[in-house]
DNA sequence: TAGACAGGAA
DNA sequence: TGAAATCCTGTCTA
C-alpha cells in the first residue's frame, strides 16, 4: 500500500487522517477491530479495546492480518506494545472453549496452568463441579453456562462457546410466493440479507447459532431473522421493544413466509397467544406485580421448546432479560441492531450472553448499492445571545446543557430551514416539550408527543405520508414510533445527552430510498461553544464511523 | 366486551 | 448528569 493515512500510538489509539489518500478503505478495515472515539474535521481517533478485538477474533480475523494491515497503512512503525496487545487479545479468544463431552459441559484449554488457576479462583469456584478438574478440562455446572461466560469475560477471558444448541421443536415453513404484481416466484432475500443469515447459521450445531447482526435502519432486519428461521425450521420466540413493532413483525412474517395466522402469535397486554412463532415485548417480560416480586411472564421462555430466540434492538435489552438469557444458553440466539453500542456500557454482556458480532455492513455500502438513500449531514451552529450568556455561565453543567439546547435562536433557524425546503417532506425532531410547543406554534405545524392519542397520531401520519402535510414535528416519540412516515429532510433541534443510537435512529428516518433520487438532508442545530457542542460531537460518533461527514455551517451562512 | 384512563416501573 | 415515552395491569363505564 502506498497511502499511509494512519498513525498507531502506544496508548492503543489510532489516528486516521480524513483527507489522506486511502482513508476510506482504511476506515472500513479499521472499524472491524477498533472503536471510533473522536471525530473532528481532520483527524479521527480510534481505539483498540479488548472487546473490539474479540469481535474481530470471533469473525476469524488473525492477528497477523490486522498487524499487517496496520503496518502497511501507518506512517510510523506499529509500536511493539500495540502488536502484543493485538496478539494477546486475539489469542485470548478461543483460549477457553466450552464444549460438550457426552452429557457434561466442559471448559477446555490447551493452557492447563490457566485451567488450574481458574479452578482455584475463589469467585469462580461455584461454576465448576467438585473434583471436576481433568486432563485439559474443567467440568462446568450445566445451569451456569451463561454466568460462567459472563464471569470469565470480566476477568479478560472471553469463552468460545462450542457446546452446541438444542434444535427445538420443529416448525416446517417456507418463504412466501409473491404476488404476480411484484414479480411472482418465491420471496427472495437481498444479497447481504442472505449472507447475514448464512453466516449466522454457518458451522452447524456447534458454532452457528448465536450472535448479533448489525444493519442500518430500513435495511430489513426482520428479513434477516426470517432467513435465519427458514434455515433452522424451528419454533421461535421474538422479543421486541413495543407493541407496534410486535404487529409489524407479525405482518412481515405472514407476508414473507408460508406461516399462517394461527402459527404466529402475539403475546402482549392486549392479546396473550402462544404459537409456534410468538412475538412479545421486553416490557412484558420484565413485568413484576411488586418491585421485588417474581417476573410474571418469564414462564414464556419455557412455554414451548423454542429453537431460536430473536432479540430485536439488542442495544436496548434490559437487565432482567440478560439474566434469563443466561439460563437459555442451549437455545440459538439472534440479536439485531443498527448500533451495537450501548450507552450503558454493557457490551460485554451482549458479547457473552447473546454472542459476538456476526455480520455488519457499513451504511455507506448499502447507500452505494442503492438500498438506502444518500444523505447529507449538516451541523448548524448558533450563537447564544449575550443576555443568556450570563445565565449560562452561572448555571450548573446540566442546566447549561438545557439552556444551550433550548437556545431561542433555534426558532428562527428552524423557520428558515423549513422555508427553504418548501417542496420537501420535513420532520422536526426535538427533546423538550416546552421548546417543541413554541416551535410548533411559530411554524403553525402539528406536534406529536407522548400525550397525543393514537388516533390523532394516525391521522397526522397519514396526512404526512400523503403529502397533504409538509412539516411534522415530533418529540421523543419519534425515537420509538416504528410507523412514523419517512421524510427527506430532518431537523434535529435537541437531543439526549450523547446518545449515538438516537442520532442513528433519527438519520434512519430519512434514509428510505427516494423514488426521484432526491437527496436526504439531516440538519442538527447546536449552540456554539456550549456543552451541547460537546454532546453533539459524541452523538455523531457512530455515524462518522459509518462514513458520514458533518458539514459545519454557521447559522448566518444559511 | 371494548375502550378509556390512572398508577407504577424501569 | 435528566426528561420523556412506553407498556402492563386493574378498574370503571357503557
Amino acid at each position: 500500500m502506498t497511502s499511509q493515512p494512519l498513525t498507531v500510538q502506544s496508548d492503543h489509539t489510532i489516528l486516521a487522517e480524513v483527507h489522506a489518500e486511502g482513508f476510506t478503505e482504511a476506515r472500513d478495515e479499521l472499524s472491524l477491530f477498533a472503536e471510533l472515539v473522536k471525530s473532528p474535521e481532520h483527524i479521527h481517533t480510534y481505539r483498540l479495546t479488548p472487546l473490539s478485538i474479540w469481535n474481530a477474533a470471533a469473525a476469524g480475523r488473525s492477528s497477523e492480518r490486522i498487524i499487517e494491515f496496520l503496518a502497511g497503512a501507518s506512517r510510523y512503525p506499529v509500536p511493539p506494545n500495540v502488536r502484543r496487545f493485538i496478539e494477546d487479545h486475539i489469542r485470548r479468544f478461543g483460549l477457553l472453549k466450552l464444549v460438550r463431552d457426552g452429557e457434561r459441559l466442559v471448559l477446555r484449554s490447551d493452557d492447563s496452568e490457566l485451567l488450574d488457576n481458574l479452578a482455584r479462583n475463589a469467585t469462580l469456584k461455584r461454576f465448576f463441579e467438585k473434583n471436576g478438574r481433568e486432563d485439559g478440562g474443567l467440568v462446568v455446572n450445566e445451569h451456569l453456562r451463561g454466568e460462567v461466560k459472563q464471569a470469565l469475560i470480566k476477568i479478560g477471558f472471553p469463552v468460545e462457546d462450542l457446546a452446541g444448541y438444542t434444535h427445538g421443536a420443529d416448525l416446517a415453513f417456507g418463504l412466501a410466493n409473491r404476488s404476480v404484481r411484484s414479480g411472482g416466484g418465491a420471496f427472495e432475500l437481498r444479497g447481504y440479507q442472505a449472507e447475514a443469515a448464512d453466516i449466522f447459521h454457518a458451522g452447524g450445531t456447534e458454532k452457528g447459532g448465536s450472535g448479533v447482526v448489525v444493519l442500518p435502519c430500513g435495511a430489513g432486519k426482520t428479513v434477516v431473522a426470517i432467513g435465519c428461521m427458514q434455515r433452522l425450521q424451528t419454533q421461535t420466540l421474538i422479543l421486541t421493544t413495543n407493541t407496534i413493532a410486535v404487529r409489524q413483525w407479525r405482518d412481515e412474517l405472514l407476508d414473507k413466509t408460508s406461516l399462517t395466522e394461527d402459527e404466529v402469535g402475539e403475546y402482549t397486554g392486549d392479546n396473550k397467544v402462544i404459537c409456534p412463532v410468538t412475538i412479545t415485548t421486553y416490557q412484558m417480560l420484565t413485568y413484576r406485580k411488586r418491585k421485588t416480586g417474581e417476573f410474571t411472564h418469564f414462564s414464556l421462555f419455557g412455554a414451548r421448546d423454542w429453537g431460536l430466540v430473536v432479540y430485536d434492538e439488542v442495544h436496548l435489552l434490559p437487565a432482567p432479560v440478560f439474566r434469563v438469557t443466561a439460563e437459555i444458553q442451549a437455545r440459538r440466539r439472534l440479536g439485531l441492531t443498527a448500533t451495537l453500542v450501548r450507552e450503558d456500557g454493557r457490551e460485554e454482556e451482549v458479547f457473552s450472553l447473546i454472542g459476538p458480532k456476526k455480520y455488519d455492513v457499513p451504511w455507506k455500502v448499502l447507500e452505494r448499492q442503492g438500498w438506502i438513500a444518500t444523505a447529507h449531514c449538516v451541523e448548524v451552529r448558533l450563537p447564544l445571545l449575550p443576555t443568556l450568556q450570563m445565565e449560562y455561565l452561572s448555571a450548573g453543567s446540566r442546566e447549561q446543557f438545557r439552556i444551550a439546547s433550548e437556545n431561542p435562536e433555534k426558532v428562527d433557524a428552524v423557520a428558515q430551514l423549513v422555508a427553504r425546503h418548501g417542496d420537501d417532506r420535513v420532520l422536526v425532531i426535538g427533546q423538550y416539550l416546552d421548546q417543541l410547543d413554541e416551535l410548533a406554534a411559530n411554524l403553525e405545524c402539528p406536534l406529536i408527543t407522548g400525550r397525543t392519542p393514537t388516533k390523532e397520531r394516525e391521522v397526522l401520519y397519514k396526512q404526512f405520508r400523503e403529502g397533504v402535510l409538509k412539516v411534522l414535528m415530533v418529540s421523543k416519540v419519534g425515537n420509538f414510533a416504528v410507523d412514523l412516515p419517512d421524510a427527506n429532510v430532518a431537523i434535529q433541534v435537541s437531543g439526549t445527552f450523547g446518545s449515538r443510537q438516537e442520532e442513528a435512529q433519527r438519520l434512519g428516518r430519512i434514509l428510505r430510498p427516494k423514488s426521484d433520487r432526491r437527496q436526504a438532508i439531516f440538519y442538527s442545530l447546536v449552540t456554539r461553544d456550549s456543552r451541547e457542542e460537546h454532546f453533539a460531537n459524541n452523538r455523531q460518533l457512530f455515524l462518522t464511523e459509518q462514513g458520514y461527514t458533518y458539514e459545519i455551517r454557521d447559522v448566518a451562512s444559511l
